[in-house]
DNA sequence: TCAACAGTGTGACGTATATCGCACCCCGGT
DNA sequence: ACCGGGGTGCGATATACGTCACACTGTTGA
């Protein structure tokens, strides 16, 4: 339980707290441990809870009636999700589905309703959190309807480079943890189409490909191509 | 200044507040008038005042380096918009532009910031109307991804109906004040494929095409053909 | 140790939709 | 009254991408 206050501190809802406010808050939180590929809550689920990642990826999804499906994101440690339901008591949109396996702080909307009344920095925070995330949302919308997919697949790679990338020797090591079937609903392609601009790209000596992860290597052109 | 009072007495915003609050709060509050066609604020400016539309209507624009455009949305009466930069002090990451002349109320951070640490059911209204936002665009973009042209022109009309319909006698009229440019930059797509699905619908009189507008005859028809 | 299967790589083909081209029509301004 | 331009209707052509088909590889687990 050490590290989970760890990260926990670290994410911006609790950030904003005092640390008497901050203990009486991680007093009511539930920890939850989900293997890889295990479903935390599906769509059309009640649902009364958020949750902030401690480690591991979860990934968001949406299915179409015929089954094809849709990850509205990808997060990782320190980020949060699920707080749609808290303020808009209406069944899930989204299946949450462990990607790694992963740790969750799980935090009941009954908990944290007398922190918004009382500590406005809270709300605040939350504010922001939901601002973000539009912002983010609206870009990967104007990137469906203006850019093609390899420009997508460039775009999505920088974007979990940012979150996810670590430094190295020979570029930039972004381990995604996605299959290309994933990482393909995440851009809304199709997984062959994916597949075929990651092997233009690698031929190209932009990146390299790994298990689950790529390697960036001329993250300017990579840049260049997305926009 | 009547009307005024009376359209943000209907604001979700105005709504949370007590009679004091509320007076107080349109105590400082600015009215803006736009022509049809007129710029509010353009993509990249600074801003840091949020918008209620007391009448007419507005869009909400992106522009790609090239010049296409693509409509995040249009928004009417009581509908309020540019909250992002009060808790995101970025610039402005959209253009609005006024559909029709139109009326706004101009509401300023600074004059906002104390009801949100006094009066925590202002900020769980915007809270709301945040993750509301969002599930929307959410939506939007599972359609981008899993519908073609003609099934998100569908949607996007039934959209446009239930906030802007009126019943009447031959069907549902929805004046919606947009050309087939703006509808079709609206769902992603060129102006001719709009027309065509538009032409088409008509054609098997699930609608009637009028002048910035449409009379819906067969909603239960449109609604299948959304999905 | 091998079977089974999930994930990946790549070509052939079909199709939805963008793009281009043009004709028409209505409406507002001179 | 008429001209001009913005908005609309619609066919011909080009193309990006999805779908299908199959072969290859690596990993898991019996």
């Amino acid at each position: 339980m050490d590290e989970t206050n760890e990260v926990l501190r670290k994410a911006p809802l609790f950030e904003a707290l005092d640390e008497e406010g901050a203990a009486a808050l991680r007093a009511s939180v539930s920890e939850v441990r989900l293997g890889r590929g295990q479903t935390l809550f599906s769509e059309g689920d009640e649902g009364d809870r958020l949750y902030v990642i401690l480690s591991g990826k979860v990934k968001l999804t949406r299915a179409a009636v015929d089954g094809r499906e849709n990850l509205l994101s990808v997060l990782g440690p320190s980020e949060m999700f699920g707080e749609l339901s808290l303020f808009d008591p209406r069944p899930r949109t989204a299946s949450a589905i462990a990607v790694t396996d992963a740790v969750l702080a799980g935090l009941g909307h009954d908990d944290l309703r007398p922190f918004i009344a009382q500590q406005p920095q809270v709300s605040l925070q939350l504010l922001k959190a939901l601002a973000n995330r539009l912002r983010r949302t609206n870009d990967v919308m104007s990137d469906l309807v203006f850019t093609d997919v390899p420009g997508r697949v460039a775009g999505q790679l920088l974007d979990l480079a940012d979150r996810f990338g670590k430094e190295g020797e020979d570029g930039l090591h972004v381990h995604h943890d996605l299959t290309q079937e994933e990482l393909a609903q995440l851009v809304g392609a199709s997984r062959e189409t994916v597949n075929k601009a990651l092997a233009e790209f690698a031929l190209r000596g932009w990146l390299r490909i790994e298990a689950k992860a790529v390697v960036l290597m001329d993250v300017e052109r990579m840049r260049r191509r997305a926009r």
